[in-house]
DNA sequence: GAGTTTGAAACT
DNA sequence: CAGTTTCAAACTC
């Protein structure tokens, strides 16, 4: 990779920040594939198709076909923005959903005449930014009235840099706004009797002026209604406000209002096939409109307009309260943002470094040579996360941030049990079950016998009867020295516990223990007492008191260790 | 078509 | 995270 100097020339006089420092430090262009015509592919798989399935196969996303080429518009007058806009999905399409679907949409209205596609005209963003539709929409500039365009198939390694700097600030930065109904858009037309509104911005609007009645909000640009995920301001492209506007038992005109929403909701989710739909953002166009909306809410007739037809006027007289509607969805703002961005503002935490990193990468170490100087100085787990950036940069994040919370959850216990523990604990586990084994060998016989009357626990208690010596000859070496924490009743096992407390720290822990004390004295059935309380029970009790004891101490000491840690932490 | 307005995106 | 700047589309004239 070449030094960032060798290309500073390359771009526009407009200095760079932070994403253009990034997108001027790669120099690959070279070794891209020489530049296509920007003649009209009307049909088969382009070059440039395939490099965007790799591209957005390398992000971890479904591949998006360009949206159609230009050239296909010219069969319509140029100057219908808004046919462009409906006709043409405005946002990033689903990754998710068949290409065709919208590729449909795009391509014809519903008399099947060809229709237009969005051309941006960028000057600054070098079409490299999601201030460019085509680049936000995950297409390549093609017959764009751009300057200093660089999303295009020669400058794919500027466009892939700058497709990462930006997710690493938004993972759902290419994703659509307006989730995909299902159904493709013939789809929603014809159900629009049936469900009108389909799909929502997915993290909503912040208009303040426009009232969401213009193209400048995304949703109403999208012809869906704002939903609670949107922090607009005097919304006017709301349920709740049309809810409010078309309140029951209303005159004449309120009912008539009413009926014109539904319509209006319907036109609203009609985003492709329908030349007409100019007339919803005509309806809305200009500031007399906007003033006559805003009037409305105090009273002042006109805003039925907006949901009906050009040429439809009628009374509106309601005042209608839009606070309650802003309140919900200023409250509902953060649980949005949390599903919609959740991590986002981790990643924008640490742009900053991580682009400064990548850039001293690029300027000074080699990747390896930089991983290696990261391990040196730092821990496993701040290197991990450092390695995530400085290795591979452009399109495994997630495996390495995952790779980090891997060793961040094992640290967690990394210090508090030690070998010795883990010995001691095994010892035991093999001790008890060598003597169970023996035990069962010796007595299968009763054991059966046993085991038909009774549950499983009760089996294992009438092991543990059957079969003094064992646990004598291969417990008592061993658990000796637990024998002063111990004594021969249950009441001294809770007593021993008991008189520890000062070592147990938490009410979790005393209820751990005593459960298992529980667990393993009452769990027993009335005939297991029995037999454990018979002639020899006393004996075996005392051994199995003397595991469970050895048991309790290694958990006691890991608690303890655990508690001084967090403590510390 | 030039100029203004607007809100998203980018940045501080 | 809030405030500011940049940007390009939407809109007006």
């Amino acid at each position: 990779m070449s030094p960032p100097n060798a290309i500073i020339n390359f771009f526009p006089p407009k200095p760079s920040k932070l994403v253009g420092k990034a997108i001027d430090s790669v120099t690959d262009k070279s070794s891209f594939p020489p530049k296509p015509t920007k003649s009209v592919e009307k049909s088969g798989v382009s070059p440039e198709k395939l490099l965007m399935q790799l591209v957005f196969t390398k992000f971890g996303l479904s591949p998006v076909i360009k949206m159609p080429s230009t050239k296909l518009s010219l069969s319509l007058s140029p100057a219908k923005p808004y046919t462009t806009l409906h006709s043409s999905f405005p946002f990033p399409l689903s990754k998710q959903e068949s290409p065709t679907s919208h590729q449909q949409a795009d391509v014809k209205t519903n008399n099947g005449a060809p229709t237009d596609r969005k051309h941006c005209r960028c000057k600054q963003s070098r079409c490299l930014k999601l201030y460019c539709e085509c680049f936000a929409a995950g297409g390549y500039c093609d017959g764009c009235n751009c300057n200093c365009c660089r999303n295009n198939v020669e400058n794919e390694g500027l466009r892939k840099v700058a497709m990462e700097s930006i997710l690493e600030r938004n993972p759902n930065a290419f994703r659509p706004k307006i989730p995909p109904s299902p159904s493709n858009a013939q789809d929603i037309v014809d159900d629009a009797k049936d469900s009108p509104m389909v799909g929502k911005h997915n993290w909503g609007c912040r208009c303040k002026k426009t009232g969401c009645l213009k193209n400048y909000c995304e949703c109403f640009h999208a012809k869906v209604l704002c939903s609670k995920n949107c922090k607009c301001v005097d919304c006017k492209n709301s349920e709740e406000y049309h809810e409010k506007v078309a309140l029951p038992g209303r005159d004449h005109n309120s009912t008539k209002i009413c009926n014109n929403y539904e319509e209006y909701k319907k036109s609203m989710v009609v985003s492709s096939g329908d030349n007409n739909n100019t007339n919803i953002s005509k309806n809305f166009e200009g500031s007399k409109e906007r003033e006559a909306i805003t009037n409305a809410d105090h009273g002042e007739p006109n805003i039925c307009k907006h949901f009906e037809g050009r040429d439809e006027a009628m009374a509106y007289p309601t005042r209608v309260n839009n606070q309650a509607s802003i309140c919900i969805k200023q409250a509902n703002a953060a649980t949005s943002a949390a599903i919609g961005f959740s991590g986002s503002s981790i990643v924008q935490a640490s742009r900053k470094r991580k682009l400064q990193e990548f850039l001293d990468l690029n300027e000074k170490d080699p990747p390896i040579q930089k991983l290696k100087n990261h391990q040196e100085v730092n821990t496993l787990r701040v290197s991990s996360s450092l390695s995530a950036l400085s290795v591979d940069p452009i399109g495994n994040a997630s495996i390495q941030k995952s790779k980090e919370f891997q060793c961040s959850a094992r640290s967690s216990f990394a210090d508090i049990i030690q070998e010795q523990d883990v010995e001691q604990l095994c010892s035991l586990l093999v001790l008890a079950s060598e003597a169970a084994k023996k035990v069962l060998d010796k007595n299968g016989n009763q054991a059966v016998k046993i085991q038909t009357a009774n549950t499983a626990e009760v089996q294992n208690s009438k092991i543990f009867q059957e079969e003094p010596n064992v646990h004598e000859e291969t417990l008592d070496d061993h658990l000796s020295e637990n024998e002063a924490d111990t004594t021969n009743t249950d009441n001294h096992i809770s007593g021993g516990i008991e008189g520890k407390e000062g070592r147990l720290s938490s009410p979790g822990t005393l209820a751990l223990t005593s459960n298992a004390k529980d667990e393993l004295i009452m769990g027993a059935t009335k005939q297991d007492q029995i037999l454990i309380h018979g002639c020899n029970g006393d004996v075996y009790l005392e051994q199995e008191r003397l595991v469970l004891a050895s048991f309790r101490d290694c958990l006691k000491k890991i608690i303890v260790l655990g508690n001084m840690k967090g403590e510390i932490l």
